[in-house]
DNA sequence: ACGCGTCAAGGCTCC
DNA sequence: GGAGCCTTGACGCGT
């Protein structure tokens, strides 16, 4: 079990995020950023590795535009050795890296450029992850879109372009369920069109769902991983900010509620993103209560345990599989 | 030095 | 049909 937090770390005098106006586009000020960039994330994964935080979101913009047309700057090759050296970073202390790419990326927008842009950006945020040469294990997480006033055929327009991603792309992508259109049951209808795993995001669940319990939940989404191509599961925690809209993230850890969480967990292994607004300070507690509990996240050099599901008549999930009447 | 309007990109809800 | 909202940091202009 691995605790992370997403992309920028407040503890630190840089940030991985820096950019410039598309009007003062030029390839020199990306080759800046860029460098710029690449060096606070290292310095991150190093405090991260410090502090015993194994996992971690990199920020959508670390090349800025990464997908845009306007973007001539051959950065796959000339920042490759450095991306390499993020990549053998990672892997020589079993950090996880994901990256999160935002609200514009929508794979089943009826508009044919938005799904091309779409594609566009999962294949410049997947072609890092490349560069650093890492495994389907570091996942690109998204959602499954917009409704368009028809839930099925949304989905199964999903499954569509699913079908027609560049291979490199489907081994990294995962679906999150969504706090407002796309639950966790609708993600499992997705899963069983595409076999794209489920992150499982417990406060989108405690907004929108049908009644499953917590651990049920947790089980439904742990199943849908395969434990060698996609690793342990990934899921985003968070929870309700008091006296404020329905769906907003708290702006700091509430332990009791994070512990009451851990406790539906019944065996099952998580890597744990907290979507919390003081990220690496919430981070820390969380891993001060795994520690407590001992559940101390993986140490340095030491990769995980196989991941071993609960009884499941619904496994093996991967395999792509005809639709069924097998979600009760 | 600092404040603040603005920034590539979508879609939903409310009016 | 249009404005506001989501959510958020950082740019960069104006003072």
């Amino acid at each position: 079990m691995k605790i992370g937090y997403p992309c920028v770390n407040a503890a630190m005098d840089c940030s991985s995020s820096t950019t410039f106006r598309l009007a003062s586009y030029s390839d020199e000020r990306v080759a800046t950023a860029v460098a710029d960039n690449v060096a606070c994330l290292r310095r991150m994964l190093e405090w991260n590795v410090a502090h015993g935080l194994l996992f971690f979101r990199i920020g959508s913009s670390i090349v800025p535009f990464g997908s845009h047309p306007v973007n001539t700057f051959p950065w796959q090759t000339h920042f490759a050795a450095e991306f390499r050296a993020i990549g053998d970073y990672i892997k020589a202390n079993n950090l996880r890296v994901s990256f999160h790419p935002d609200q514009f990326v929508v794979l089943n927008s009826p508009s044919a450029d938005i799904v091309q842009r779409s594609i566009q950006e999962l294949v410049y945020q997947g072609s890092m992850l490349d560069l650093m040469g890492l495994d389907g294990t570091a996942k690109l997480q998204i959602h499954v879109g917009g409704l368009y006033g028809d839930r099925e055929l949304a989905i199964s327009r999903f499954a569509q372009v699913y079908a027609t991603l560049p291979v490199a792309v489907q081994a990294r992508l995962v679906v999150e369920n969504d706090d407002r259109l796309f639950s966790l049951r609708d993600c499992l209808e997705v899963h069983e069109l595409t076999g794209v795993p489920i992150l499982f995001d417990n406060f989108h669940h405690e907004c929108l769902n049908h009644g499953e319990p917590m651990p049920e939940a947790l089980r439904l989404a742990a199943g849908t991983w395969d434990p060698v191509a996609d690793g342990v599961p990934m899921m985003d925690y968070s929870s309700q900010a008091l006296g404020e809209r329905k769906g907003k993230h708290t702006d700091d850890l509430v332990d009791d509620l994070f512990a009451a969480f851990l406790d539906n967990l019944h065996g099952l292994d998580f890597d744990i993103m907290l979507e919390i607004k003081n990220k690496e300070a919430s981070a820390l507690r969380a891993v001060a209560q795994l520690r407590g509990r001992g559940l101390s996240p993986a140490a340095p050099n030491v990769p995980s345990p196989p991941l071993t599901l609960p009884a499941d008549p619904n496994a093996p999930a991967k395999a792509k599989r005809p639709k069924q009447a097998a979600k009760t």
